[in-house]
DNA sequence: TAATGCGTTCTCAACGTTTCAAATCACACT
DNA sequence: AGTGTGATTTGAAACGTTGAGAACGCATTA
């Protein structure tokens, strides 16, 4: 037997309106169950609407509403732990409440990022969460944040943040917890302890490198520029680390990232010292390489979850408690990084 | 000085209109530079929208045009390498043919597959490109699915897909890979290839595990049900692991994913037994893990941007080249999976 | 009888855009 | 002056929804 294939086309409240000889504000009410409308009436409608499957087109509550309940989110990177880590929290997050997360990958790139900006701001979304590329934060040029927020966009910018632009922000301690976690392998008796970071324009490995410094400093260890290494973020020679090892004295390591940390430590094995006896390794990114390396690396957990979840609490209340008029007023909150000891550290 | 915060709230077409005391449809037009329309007016017209900076309000261009230039995906992980990397190539192509991403996760759940799904049914994208939730998979219920369908929104299957639902579909060839894999494991004089897998609700758990049956009955070799393992998808006894190895004879081991690998890889060499010497290791997913574990693993690699790119390029050309109306007819794409070798095979 | 009120329904405008069809205008040609 | 032509501009409807206000029938009240 030959089987029309029926396209059940969407059905609008003009149809059901027709087709029970009524008006659409009825039937738009009656499905709204507003009692200007007879009971009659309403079952009518309503079990007409439930056999037809009559579901409301987003788009043209987003227009007469002028919200969409779209949340814009750009980061410079999705393969990448912590940022896909926050992202679940803002998925999760914005998911109970109603709001759907539109996506953009900057992939370290300004103009991308600005792209992908303009794109979501005209009226596409009802806020942003973002973490700056790379790039942007190298050229210290925001113009299209500042742009987006002028038109009272709501924005939350998370991790790679900027104090050029006044708005909600999430980062975690960096500087303190970087303290800590250097104290700490002060602390099991390590004298010479590493630096493993990137150029500094991301302003979180500054951060970290801060709190290197104040650590040693408040053990009375004297900085040794040589115990610093700088790798670029990508494209990482092998080679430049082995010589790293091979002439300098180094009984720890604190690394800006978690790929950075395994690298090194597997070199560092390589090489003949055993961890942790001779060296100890502590990365940033509590991701899958560090859970299951061998030895299990210690690590600073970011959280990026509750990161995410915050930003996007921050950012839903922007967007739902209208400007209060007054002078906007911005907070930045801080979510509480954790070390979480594995076999890479101890003595 | 007191510097009043001024809100650039956005400009419309009826602004313009009235500021330069014509039409609506005069300034639609002459911003689209239609040669109905003097170049007087047009010069004046556009530069009075580019001075303030006008841009056309998307949600509303939607619901004129009924479509939204946004494709939604639901997947089941984004905390996941793989998805990861199909995101990363469905929204890297979706971008240059202008369409903007919305993600849902899943998380492995059916009921919220379903919720992600109507949520965003509803007006809010053009098309699905999804990959089914465990959950989903094991229910056998595409309900929701086919609704979809009918209502003639395309979709794209990937990866987790189902013959239940006639639409696109981009999977790898998972069965041949897997045979070529165990092949190449008995060419290097492997004896006892163990399999690491997952419950078979998992289609692709189930194709590997077939390319694996048929090597081994290629090659004349018997098929041994203690060489098998299942593990839970996630929640891993690392106690039944270490059983396995220490209960059975095993000098290569295929893993469905490349936790397992790492994982019982690490196990193995707890246990004494050199790797790629006495045991040999391959896993699927070509991700941060395999490439940084000491020995690296030689992995399976699914070419997950490839696919993603695949999956939005076949959608899109569905939403843009509408129903030619006759039967429907959709297409099954398979991304050539490769092998990557690493450290933890050869002999 | 006329006024008031209530329950119910309808009309209309609006959100911002596009586009078809119609209107207006300037100008040239009979 | 009348007609035709082409260039330019405008009006109105449409996309699907909401909501304020008008209108209707009918019953109660003054």
């Amino acid at each position: 037997m030959y089987l029309q294939q029926v396209l059940k086309r969407k059905i609008t409240l003009k149809h059901i309106a027709r087709e029970l000889g009524v008006s659409i504000s009825t039937v738009s009410k009656a499905l709204k169950n507003s009692n200007e409308i007879s009971r009659d009436t309403k079952e009518k409608v309503q079990a007409f609407a439930k056999l037809y499957n009559y579901k409301p087109n987003n788009i043209a509550i987003s227009l007469k509403n002028k919200q969409t309940k779209n949340i814009g989110v750009i980061i410079p990177n999705i393969v990448h732990h912590f940022f896909t880590t926050v992202f679940r929290g803002i998925e999760n997050y914005a998911g109970t409440r109603g709001y759907n997360v539109v996506v953009c990958v900057s992939d370290e790139s300004f103009d991308k990022e600005v792209i992908n900006m303009e794109m979501l701001a005209n009226g596409s979304v009802d806020g942003f969460i973002m973490s700056l590329s790379a790039e942007t934060q190298a050229r210290n040029d925001f113009a299209h944040l500042k742009e987006v927020t002028e038109q009272g966009i709501p924005l939350v910018l998370f991790d790679r943040i900027t104090d050029n632009i006044d708005c909600d922000k999430v980062i975690i301690n960096d500087k303190q917890i970087a303290f800590k976690a250097v104290s700490t392998l002060i602390a099991d008796n390590r004298k010479h302890v590493a630096l493993i970071t990137t150029d500094t324009y991301f302003n979180v490995s500054r951060f970290r490198g801060e709190g290197y410094k104040e650590a040693l400093q408040v053990a009375g260890i004297l900085y040794d520029e040589n115990l610093i290494l700088t790798l670029p973020y990508d494209e990482i020679d092998e080679n430049v680390i082995r010589y790293f090892f091979q002439n300098t004295k180094i009984d720890a390591v604190l690394c800006v990232n978690e790929i950075f940390a395994v690298l090194a430590m597997g070199i560092a094995q390589e090489l003949g010292h055993r961890v942790p006896e001779d060296i100890a390794f502590i990365g940033f990114t509590d991701g899958l390489l560090s859970k299951y390396v061998r030895p299990s690396l210690t690590t600073i957990a970011q959280h990026g979850e509750k990161m995410g979840e915050m930003a996007a609490q921050m950012l839903i209340e922007k967007i739902e408690n209208e400007p209060i008029d007054e002078r906007e007023t911005y907070c930045t909150k801080v979510i509480e990084a954790t070390i979480i000891e594995r076999a890479s550290t101890g003595n």
